[in-house]
DNA sequence: TAACATTTGTGAAGGATTTCACAATCGTGT
DNA sequence: ACACGATTGTGAAATCCTTCACAAATGTTA
């Protein structure tokens, strides 16, 4: 739940989430030439309401035209200005193993105006070398390398073992938020915008879903 | 929210990744030889309330001790219980790209009980090579190879322009519970279990978190 | 220009989830 | 054997989120 400055309105978390939804929709719908989309539409393709849509962007305008719909490209830009995708973002990622280096291949992140600029590891062999023309660095200068490149965002993709050493460090540094990929709880000052990325909970729950109905021996919903 | 068949309970979805939280927390408490965890505790942990944890836990029984707390294996085992993770599920990967090449060598999955078992990609120089001991087939016979390996879990890791496609098949071979990274919506019968892992909705989270973060020049909770 | 079909924007209702608050219960110490 | 401190389990209250339902507004058609 981010409260905006000045009491004006409390967005729930569930609300942005969704946002990022209906922007790569209409990324989509744009590049199927759709001028305008309705309510219905909208909540069609990713599952959801129509009043949920038309709650969702209410918080933030009246984007609409009644009788009409949204106007795709202008509705996808103002998205775009409310999440903050209208610029490029400064990411530093840590740690280039296994997840490390699907990360900096993936190239989503660049098309959404993240830019993995900076890449660090402990590993001697990795450091200096090269991982799809960004140069690895070793993480003894991590806080200077952060402030120099201008970071705003770090990406944790180190063992367990060490992501809150790391993590102190980086807020030392002065970040402000954090995307977490390792399987831990880490501790953050409350200025600082944690996310986690848990992949094991996501098979958790189908494997909860998927025993419910092997047990249930019958219906789920 | 998955309903228990037979009408008994109502556990929600929130409740359920909860679950994957504690169970993960009971593993550290477990290595650093704790008897017994309070819900105060194991909610420290997690940032979550006591109240909280003590309100899952009631959703599938009593598992504590009043004046005492929760009994750390016990709980673990029992969370386990419920979570089915304790049996070993057989997984499929699709796709063994950036993404897909990361999932293979992530150890958690394995120590968790989810086993990939066979991979498929479309990739004629791919197919038959070894990616960490697994063999990897082509996609083509998708469908049988599904079925003769007891798949029970697909986890896709292909381009968003395929996926729909694929998960089709996947369906038709009487696949229950999917694991999506593409970015899109994918469309499954209602009986299907769908989980999104969309690594760009996190880190747009934080885009917009900074963003109101200078917008607002001030506050934010 | 008027009637109509459509769709938004939104207060209010409804539903779901979280937190509160406290009785019940346990282990421990005397 | 009893009193005490601690902590669970859980209805009830509070909060948060979603859906409903409809007035308001638009484009279109005749």
């Amino acid at each position: 739940m981010v409260a905006v400055a000045g009491g004006r309105k409390k967005i729930s978390e569930s609300t942005i989430r969704r946002l990022s939804l209906y922007y790569r929709v209409l990324s989509v719908l744009e590049k199927e030439n759709y001028q305008t989309v309705s309510s219905r539409e909208l909540a069609k393709r990713e599952k959801l309401t129509p009043a949920q849509v038309r709650k969702d962007l209410s918080f933030f305008g009246s984007f609409g035209t009644r009788g009409l719909g949204y106007p795709v490209s202008e509705l996808k830009k103002q998205i775009g200005e409310i999440l903050g995708l209208n610029r490029v973002w400064n990411v530093a990622l840590i740690g280039v193993g296994n997840i490390g280096s699907a990360l900096v291949g993936y190239k989503e992140f660049l098309r959404q105006g993240f830019r993995i600029k900076v890449i660090f590891d402990n590993d001697q062999r990795k450091i200096g070398s090269n991982h799809k023309g960004i140069k690895v660095s070793d993480i003894q200068n991590l806080e200077q390398d952060l402030r120099e490149n201008n970071i705003e965002i770090v990406v944790i993709a180190v063992p367990a073992t060490v992501a809150q050493y790391i993590v102190d460090d980086v807020v030392k540094a002065g970040i402000k938020a954090i995307l977490n990929f390792a399987p831990l709880n880490l501790k953050v000052p409350p200025d600082v915008f944690l996310r986690n990325e848990n992949m094991s909970m996501e098979l958790e729950y189908l494997s909860f879903a998927l025993k419910n109905l092997q047990d249930g021996k019958g219906t789920i919903k």
